[in-house]
DNA sequence: CGGCGTTTTGATCGCTCTCAATTTTGGTGG
DNA sequence: CCACCAAAATTGAGAGCGATCAAAACGCCG
């Protein structure tokens, strides 16, 4: 996004909020009053199902936007909330709809960002079709460090990655207990860990192949976010 | 849209042309050059794995624009190919953009549509994440009923729906085998048929119950498609 | 009429779930 | 700083859903 617009948006930022973690910024069936954008922690969106089980269908980590959807849409079809304590700021829908009139080019960035959000949601319809439970969770775990890396959240080739087995589950489709056992593998064979909520990718090369990971449906988002 | 709008979009239109089935209007790696209309016919959304098996994404239908992403992106992360004989429009990348330019209300119907499509892909994570076979299947089907529905493909409460049980498998992640027998399941229990490419759905109160169905993600499409 | 792709059905395999119990971790109050 | 508690991680045993392999019947199109 041109400087000159991400000021005109920045201007219109509430000040910052904490929220702790476990929260929702969003509930499904709200009027959406204000877009919020992420500024510190993690959320994720997630639709609860009537037999009470969970599905997640993104992670949010700062500089994400919850919801792009105010602007144009009047009900949430899903939830968001935090994971981790998180700091957030808002837009009033108002406010950014007239900057939106405005600014043609800034809806235009939105817009983009829109097709950005969907090339990953594709590659998240993709992984639940046709991976197993193994490719499944290293194609995640790929996505997440390669977007952790573009908001430079990756030091020391870790990354603080504050998902319990049980979330990766609820974004995955799988059981937090196969989870688990699939953590182990990817752990015993060298490619990949998690410790103390710090995720260490050992052999990227072997994790991509296997996962069938390809980082192009994110070049673009990360191009841009650089 | 409002009339206006479309007359101008539509003026941008090149003559219909005639796809035979089976055949992609865009493929994965393209710089595309055009966004597709589809006016006849059925087409979807695809990714090929390195294994060689297929995940479709989305499915079109009459009146549905692939791709979106033409004005704003560089390269296709996925193909899309025709299920049936199609007939299709084209716009030029420039005029689009263009017009775009010109007409900030037509941007913002442009990611109107494209949240519209987000709220179906999320749909699907869902399904794929937490649904067994026989409420995959059955969700998916309310879905292209309710939306061919909404365009007038409907008549006599039956749907000309030509996905072969091979396409249905590779939207919902399933072999054709046991789409198969979900299907026998359905027509012996009296919920839904499939016969000979047409769709017939006898009892959707339960289906909707059983797959748990709720269409208030489509209604966005369907209100503004009316 | 012939051929190929789709549909259908059967038998068996295996990945992931379910149920259950134990250990570890992290947060909280004394 | 430590005791305690709840949540998360871990491990085992067994069951089931959907995959795989195989083959036959059907339908469509040339």
């Amino acid at each position: 996004m041109p400087p000159e617009l991400a000021g005109k948006l920045t201007a219109l930022l509430s000040k910052p909020r904490d929220i702790p973690a476990r929260q929702d910024l969003m509930t499904e069936g709200d009027a959406p009053a204000a877009m919020v954008v992420m500024l510190e922690g993690w959320a994720c969106r997630y639709n609860i199902l009537p037999e009470g089980t969970r599905q997640i269908s993104a992670f949010l980590m700062p500089g994400d936007c919850c919801d792009l959807h105010v602007s144009v849409l009047t009900e949430m079809d899903h939830s968001i909330a935090t994971l981790t304590p998180a700091k957030v700021a808002h837009i009033q829908r108002d406010e950014l709809n007239d900057l939106l009139d405005a600014e043609p080019a800034l809806m235009r960035a939105f817009w983009w960002m829109q097709l950005v959000n969907e090339s990953v949601m594709r590659a998240w319809i993709v992984s639940m079709g046709r991976r197993d439970s193994l490719q499944r969770v290293g194609h995640l775990m790929l996505e997440l460090y390669a977007r952790a890396t573009a908001i430079g959240l990756v030091r020391d080739d870790r990354l603080v990655m504050p998902l319990t087995q049980i979330v990766i589950g609820d974004a995955l489709g799988l059981t937090p207990v196969h989870v688990n056992r699939v953590l182990r593998r990817l752990r015993e064979e060298g490619v990949m860990e998690i410790q103390g909520g710090t995720l260490t990718i050992a052999d990227s090369a072997k994790l991509a192949r296997v996962t069938g990971f390809d980082d192009s449906y994110l070049h673009r988002r990360l191009k841009r976010a650089a």
